[in-house]
DNA sequence: GCGATCGATACCCGCAGGGCACTGATCGAG
DNA sequence: CTCGATCAGTGCCCTGCGGGTATCGATCGC
């Protein structure tokens, strides 16, 4: 399956070898004999071109799927067998009251394991948790993709608009989604890889960070919707404008759907306000299902 | 990855070697390497006992997880490959209105597939899609697990509780969902084996399809909430009692979260409404995030 | 028409992974 | 306490999978 992904990604044998460490022959033939094992072809391939079919298409789709899950297995493994603390992922932009609160709170627990707090490139959160790099994330809805992953809801507030301070808008009191769509016009929300490898099509500029966000925002080449808690961190140079008719972003505690380690679950409840000083058993619940 | 879950699941090498079609000697180096390549021990082991430890049973859930992915990967290509209809699961008692209407859109659509209706077993429906035995399901909320599955919408109708004809209730006109405890009390809910191949706890008869459930019901041995447009199916023995203050049912159309064939896309696009006969980009709009 | 590019084929080799025979530890019956 | 049954681990052998090198053959640009 890495090879075929190699391939398909590449559609080219030779560079797909060299991406894999190994030369191009046996590649070659490993993509034959999936293919007989399949008994499809996945690639067209004429020797100047390299093509998939709708086979290989979802064979593609599917691999990516079930590689991230192998290693997901793996890493998460030598992360409980090495003891390590359960890694929580946020956004720089999302480290306000509702995490340290959540924190602090797990913290008095009883029996609470410690809990590494990792801050991570933009839309990368949800890639971590799926391919076991973290164990469990803080996510926005209706931004984040949660499919395959459970979640609880910590809370929810305002959007506000970000936009330079120097813009003209910057000193409105409230914005609504129509003017927001307009200014979007001018400076478009940035883009960035999401969590198939992908950068979605659009004319807004490239960001890898929350720092680079700041940074084309306060420019005036990009404006941004964010959580209203996020006004606490901004620099000078940005003003936030409250949209008025913006449905409300929901922050939420999201982890892997099938079930991981007693510790997670520990946070889980912590979050969900369960009382896990009583009985193990009841901490699990939201993961037993 | 199935070598360990296979011992795992015996906690025995020789049965998990029977099972596996392999020798024992074999089987039992390669845990040992699989454990040397985690550097962890996955299982505590004496000549009489084999047992999990805490890394080894964060394996097992992420190995089931990983090995269905994979099988999931190899399935659906080759049901890709043969140009096989789209597998639509249902259950037994949810061939109501909703899904035939579904249909008859979906084969008015230009450049519709084929779709395949399978009935299946009592809770089967998740664990179809999720191993790539089916591309697509009929579930109900709340009470089949989505996760991992990305849905629309297809309806609401409120639940009725079956009971046998003779019950005393029978030939009431409504009921409360404290009633409805107390009828449990008599005659529980049936049990079945889950998503995860486990059979609940619970005083409850064992059911492993509609027909049986309906047998038990009707039998006085069980009783059970089902979505109202049930009642056109049943058989005359049974009784539908409208639920009064009960959640209302929500039937949704679901399939795999990472996105499937272009054929599952159309169908969705079928569901939500979309127009899909002015370009294939737009019907795709539903699986492509 | 020629050379460069790139995938496929032919052939060879090392070792991963499987089978068989046996060892050693543990527990229960008598 | 002893003996035998049970069951995981070890040693040894061998097959074949998966990788490497050399080469072929098709296709496209100049």
């Amino acid at each position: 399956m890495q090879y075929f992904v190699a391939v398909a990604e590449e559609l080219h044998f030779g560079r797909a070898a060299e991406r894999l460490g190994i030369s191009q022959p046996p590649l070659s033939r490993a993509i034959r004999q999936l293919e007989i094992r399949l008994g499809t072809d996945l690639l067209r391939r004429t020797s100047r071109h390299v093509e998939l079919t709708e086979a290989g298409s979802v064979l593609l789709r599917e691999s990516r799927a079930a590689l991230a899950a192998v290693a997901a297995a793996e890493r998460r493994t030598r992360r409980v067998a090495a003891q390590e603390p359960v890694v929580l992922v946020v956004k720089a932009a999302a480290t306000g009251r509702l995490v340290t609160d959540l924190l602090e709170r797990h913290s008095v627990q009883p029996g609470a394991g410690p809990v590494r707090l990792e801050p991570c490139g933009i839309g990368e959160q949800v890639r971590s948790v799926r391919d076991g790099r973290a164990d469990i994330a803080i996510l926005h809805l209706p931004y984040d993709d949660l499919t395959g992953l459970d979640h609880v809801e910590l809370g929810r507030e305002s959007q506000v608009m970000l936009v330079a301070a120097g813009h003209p808008a910057a000193s409105r009191t409230s914005i609504t989604l129509a003017e927001v769509d307009e200014l979007l016009l001018d400076a478009p929300a940035p883009r960035w890889v999401d969590s198939d490898g992908r950068l979605p099509e659009g004319p807004g500029p490239v960001a890898r960070d929350h720092g680079q966000l700041q940074a084309l925002v306060a420019l005036g080449q990009a404006t941004w919707l964010a959580p209203e808690s996020c006004r606490e961190l901004l620099r000078p140079d940005i003003a936030a404008i409250p949209v008025s008719d913006a449905e409300p972003i929901t922050t939420v505690l999201a982890w892997p759907a099938h079930g991981t380690s007693d510790a997670v679950a520990h946070l889980v409840a912590t979050a969900t306000g369960a009382d896990t000083s009583t009985s193990n058993a009841d901490g699990l619940l939201p993961l037993e299902r």
